[in-house]
DNA sequence: TGACTCATGTAAGGCGTTACATGATTTT
DNA sequence: AAAATCATGTAACGCCTTACATGAGTCA
């Protein structure tokens, strides 16, 4: 069986404030955005089920008349029980490792490519958390704000992690190709020799 | 659009050497275990797929007479070009920092226990991969083991990473659980002061 | 012989995304 | 008035896992 987390992200945003699906999409995004996801296609379904379990309802009404979605009590305390579930980790799945492993067919000058747009992303991450940290530092929610933190600082010790083994393989990936090791089926670069 | 990347694994591993899809299946999840899953679900479509493309083709046959699936010539064309598109990254989901982000409603101790548990993961998984890196110096392929080597580096930088933050994490918690911040709804222990 | 491992598949179903459809409200 | 944004959904489809079904060979 697969996650069924969608219910503890959508409770647990709602349990920080009161929201409209388009803008619990939003605030997924921007504030969950580096350690989880959900689509629309799945936040409506859910929103629907919650309110029929009674566990969220509707009040109105944000400036369009539209009406936002608050947690019950009931809802406050399932998401007590969801949170204290076990986390579900989903099989690990990271594409550029895949092509890494198989590094040989590709030739070290493709692989460090690879490995540059890795660092690079995670670079931009480590901007975006810095940027987030701020943020986190001059908002209301003083109750809420160190445990938001802590995953800013899991982010940034996972991007500062990838940034480290980045310039370690491109050293790495560069004495290979130094060596002439071309990709799969070439044949070695003849150096020539200076007389 | 989803992975599609089972098909770069199943040619990627059978570029390393012919096997069976059960033994498919032991190769990826001990080989590429700490980066990349598939099952039986995915692996035996797959190769059934890969095997009408003319992609890979059944060569007799192990101690059982079962027969193992090896490369065509135009398998290792394509395997070089799926290698060379652009890697899919699924969206991010981990469901610790879910519950820690909310971390709030469950109090610091949960949450330490959370961070505690995700810190033995890590402890585990390193010295799961320092063996895999011993392995890896004792393999005859001698052109591949860079970049397999490249790919343990990179769980070990992760490993290392999530351990030196569940050790700040712990601290922080620590002095919030100190701070008398029960879980959400439970009234601050009072902190008897001594006269 | 019975239990275990190797081996190959199929079926059902959950999870999740993308694209489509629709309309109100706000801004330019 | 047109464009952009806010807002709510639905439908189709793809990916992937789990569980089931089956059988051959190996070892105690």
């Amino acid at each position: 069986m697969r996650a069924r987390q969608t219910r503890t992200a959508v409770l647990g945003a709602l349990s920080i404030q009161p929201m409209t699906g388009y803008a619990l999409r939003e605030a997924i995004r921007e504030t969950l955005g580096h350690f989880w996801s959900e689509s629309f296609g799945q936040i409506y379904p859910t929103l629907a089920e919650l309110e029929q379990e009674g566990l969220v309802e509707r009040r109105g009404g944000t400036r369009t008349g539209s009406s936002a979605f608050a947690l019950t009590s009931a809802g406050r305390a399932h998401l007590r029980t969801l949170l204290a579930e076990p986390p579900q980790a989903d099989p690990p799945r990271n594409g550029v490792l895949l092509r890494l492993f198989f590094g040989r067919a590709l030739g070290p000058e493709a692989c460090a490519e690879l490995v540059q747009d890795a660092r690079d992303r995670a670079e931009r991450q480590l901007a975006g958390l810095a940027t987030e940290r701020t943020d986190t530092d001059h908002t209301e929610h003083a109750d809420d704000s160190p445990y938001w933190l802590l995953t800013i600082s899991a982010g940034e010790h996972a991007a500062r992690a990838t940034i480290a083994w980045a310039d370690e393989a491109l050293a790495t990936l560069a004495t290979l190709a130094a060596d002439g090791h071309g990709h799969d089926g070439e044949p070695p670069t003849s150096t020539k020799e200076t007389p």
